[in-house]
DNA sequence: AAAGCGGGGTG
DNA sequence: CACCCAGCTTT
């Protein structure tokens, strides 16, 4: 991949990066005491999570949970509990797989290379570059929403990306990012800043936007989404998703195992909770106790030899 | 390529 | 009430 090093896309990026030096929110996990493990769990926890819920989340678990030798050793209840509101507690599954792994495989410091990062539970694409800009200062091919989005107005002149990335889309994205690690870290952080904070999805500041006058969104008089009758919005209410929210919120506030009696309350339709429970303890993320098909808690949290787990 | 997977704040 | 959020995994 080469980096693009025409004169508009040098002034592009010079004006991200500029604006972000005095626009860059302090989040504390780009503190300068901030460990590669501290910004891996960042990533895992906005995967689809907003910052403000990540936040103090974070700040607590780093201060539980320092290393990825500590999160391997914790009992995945404590884990999940932590977790908390925090949506897809199958993250903090992986995550705490994640840490074993790194624990295992790699002497217990996260590793900076594209293939060994990727090989982790739950790190994708995006999560890989961004733990090499963010925690490594290396340079990478940072692709979040946020840059989806920037990229979309800004070069290709588009309210919104298209639902899923096309292979030019990285390739612009790739054409973009500087050649220099230092550089290229900035970039990707900028860049996915100016998304969150003035090119957002809603209501973009165009007027406070460092490259409003580059813009080719802008230019084309503001067009509105192309891709609007391909999105479908997911639905909620009644889901299995949201059931399955609802048994796990029981399974945390609960100090011990919960009948099944009492979690077929949830929902109306017991046939449903009951394909909940299923699901939720084939995804690891809820058990029962030996010989007790009707109890059911957070996995590994079993602290007693039975008695009813009372609050 | 598309579906499944949480939860809550916001226009 | 629809939409959106520093996506990943599986089909």
């Amino acid at each position: 991949m080469t980096t693009t090093t025409d004169s508009r896309a040098d002034a592009l990026r010079e004006a991200v990066v500029a604006w972000f030096d005095d626009a860059a929110r302090d989040l504390p996990w780009r503190h300068p005491d901030r460990t590669p493990w501290g910004v891996l769990v960042s990533e895992t926890m906005l995967q689809q999570t907003p910052v403000v819920r990540v936040e103090p989340v974070w700040r607590t678990w780093l201060e539980r949970w320092p290393t990825p030798a500590d999160l391997a050793a914790a009992p995945t209840a404590d884990v999940l509990r932590a977790w908390g509101r925090l949506g897809y507690p199958r993250r903090a599954l992986r995550l705490q797989e994640c840490a074993r792994v790194i624990v295992r495989e790699h002497g217990g410091e996260v590793p900076d290379d594209e293939a060994a990062l990727r090989a982790l539970p739950g790190v994708g694409e995006y999560t890989a570059a961004a733990v090499r800009a963010f925690a490594f200062g290396r340079r990478a091919v940072v692709v979040d929403t946020n840059v989806r989005r920037v990229l979309a107005r800004a070069v290709a002149g588009e309210a919104l990306p298209r639902p899923t990335p096309t292979a030019a889309e990285r390739a612009l994205a790739a054409g973009l990012v500087p050649s220099s690690d230092g550089d290229a870290a900035r970039w990707a952080a900028a860049s996915m800043e100016l998304g969150a904070l003035v090119c957002t999805a809603r209501a973009p500041d165009c007027a406070a936007c460092p490259v409003r006058d580059l813009c080719a969104w802008r230019a084309a008089g503001h067009p509105p989404d192309a891709h609007a009758a391909r999105r479908r919005t997911q639905p909620w209410h009644g889901t299995d998703r949201q059931v399955r929210g609802r048994v796990m919120a029981l399974l945390r506030d609960a100090s011990g195992p919960v009948e099944r009696e009492r979690l077929l309350l949830v929902a109306d339709d017991a046939a449903q909770v009951g394909r909940c429970l299923a699901s939720l303890v084939e995804d690891g993320l809820a058990e029962t106790p030996p010989d007790e098909p009707d109890l059911f808690a957070l996995p590994g949290g079993d602290t007693s030899g039975g008695g009813a787990g009372t609050d």
